[in-house]
RNA sequence: GGGUAGGUUCCCGAGUGGCCAAAGGGAGCAGACUGUAAAUCUGCCGUCACUGACUUCGGUGGUUCGAAUCCACCCCUGCCCA
């Protein structure tokens, strides 16, 4: 019934080296390279899944960790599976709570088995290993599952990256192990920190492991982005060409076209609906924040030239009142906007790979786009 | 007319002799945000020549080394009684 996972390279951009490419999927097809807006807990924040169609989602990401806190793998498999759960027929990949673990650092403990931890809920003691995030994966159904990893913070000494380089490995080892959804494929992640060497390492551990898909994690967590591209661009000569790279946590406009440059097809985000909600908005002339003073008595859209719903209906001056007021639909508003200005960037960015046209695509996009209002 | 409670910085509201330019909210103005503990968090919020000075707590005058705080009178507001 359900098709195999597979990942087919449709060309590369004679200009850039960019990849064009098409994930077949149990729910869809997705044309890479693809944003994938975030819905932690099973629902982008400020969002419906009709909302997320109308504005030509294609897949999204949700969280092991905070499904399995809440309201709990069991309750989602008895549902359907994470799909029917949230009424969405379409791809879903799902992060391992890896990054969690990473990112609630002071609550938990590794070891080489697993990580024990508190739960920011309710403070009650969990624990998390590649084995139940495996299992946790399987009962949500995701599309897409993550290898449970370790995501080191910048800086970190070689010592402890090369360490935690390594747990990961043979966490991913025991993912692979433990894994048997047929209709699931399982990435691996890459890891390294912010050493070459280690980044090489682990793209060619990996990469032996023949898994369907490969993530790069442990990236733009507060490290200047040179030194972001630079490893992205020591590991892409080791990466399998035809196995899908995503560049995990990676969501502005200029790491977009920067990632999708150097070889990488996938990208999530929390961005876009996090400072929409706090009342920024992408712009094709960098970031605005439509909250501030300057947006009260404009009474134009975000963009005139965008096809989303807020900019064919609402002003920003309208918006604005909405956000200061603390009207939810300002929220609304304002992260449908952002999203689908994510989505739309990489509709042309994949437009201007098949005409082999990106770096030009890049070259007008600068040109527009004010790198001192950006991220 | 009598009694009573009160008038504090944009608003609400603490403060009742020095540690007060004055708590705390709100509003306002900014900033942060990249595999979401985030519709969150942080800063500013009397003026200026800003490690100091000046103006401010209904008004005027007074007591005191020193007053938003005590006294006198006046103005205004709420409530109660006639």
């Amino acid at each position: 019934m359900s098709k195999p996972f597979t990942f087919e390279l449709i060309k590369t951009c004679k200009q850039s080296g960019a990849r064009l490419g098409v994930l077949h999927t149990p729910h869809g097809d997705i044309p890479t390279p693809i944003y994938m807006p975030v819905g932690t807990q099973a629902c982008v924040k400020a969002m419906t899944t009709r909302e997320m169609e109308e504005i030509g989602t294609k897949i999204l990401l949700s969280n092991t960790y905070h499904l399995h806190l809440r309201p709990g793998e069991d309750l989602i498999a008895r549902a359907g599976g994470l799909h029917k759960f949230m009424g969405w027929d379409h791809p879903i990949l799902t992060d391992s709570g890896g990054f969690q673990v990473f990112s609630l650092a002071g609550l938990r403990k590794i070891t080489e088995d697993g990580v024990s931890f508190r739960s920011h809920l309710d403070g009650s003691s969990r624990y998390l290993s590649p084995e139940r995030s495996m299992q946790v994966q399987e009962a949500l159904g995701s599309d897409i599952a993550m290898a449970f990893d370790i995501c080191s913070a910048y800086p970190t000494d070689h010592a402890a990256a090369e360490k935690a380089m390594r747990t990961t490995h043979r966490w991913a080892e025991r993912c692979k192990k433990a894994h048997t959804r047929e209709d699931q494929a399982l990435f691996g992640i890459v890891q390294g920190a912010f050493y070459k060497d280690l980044r090489i390492e682990s793209a060619k551990t990996l990469a032996d492991m023949d898994l369907p898909g490969y993530g790069i994690g442990g990236l733009s967590v507060g490290e200047p982005k040179p030194i972001m591209y630079d490893m992205l661009e020591a590991i892409e000569p080791y990466m399998p060409k035809n196995k899908p790279r995503y560049l995990m946590g990676v969501g502005t406009p200029d790491c977009f076209l920067e990632g999708v440059i150097r070889g990488v097809d996938m990208f999530d985000c929390v961005l876009a609906t996090r400072i929409a909600r706090n009342g920024t908005v992408f712009t094709g002339s960098g970031r605005l924040v439509i909250r501030n003073q300057t947006s009260a008595e404009e009474f134009f859209p975000i963009e005139e030239d965008c096809d989303c719903y807020a900019c064919r209906t609402a002003t920003r001056a309208y918006i604005r009142h909405l956000l200061k007021a603390g009207e939810i639909t300002g929220a609304r508003l304002c992260s449908i906007h952002n999203l689908r200005f994510l989505l739309h960037m990489m509709e042309e960015i994949r437009q201007a790979i098949m005409e082999d046209r990106l770096l030009d695509y890049r070259r007008e996009f600068y040109e527009r786009y004010d790198l001192t209002r950006n991220f």
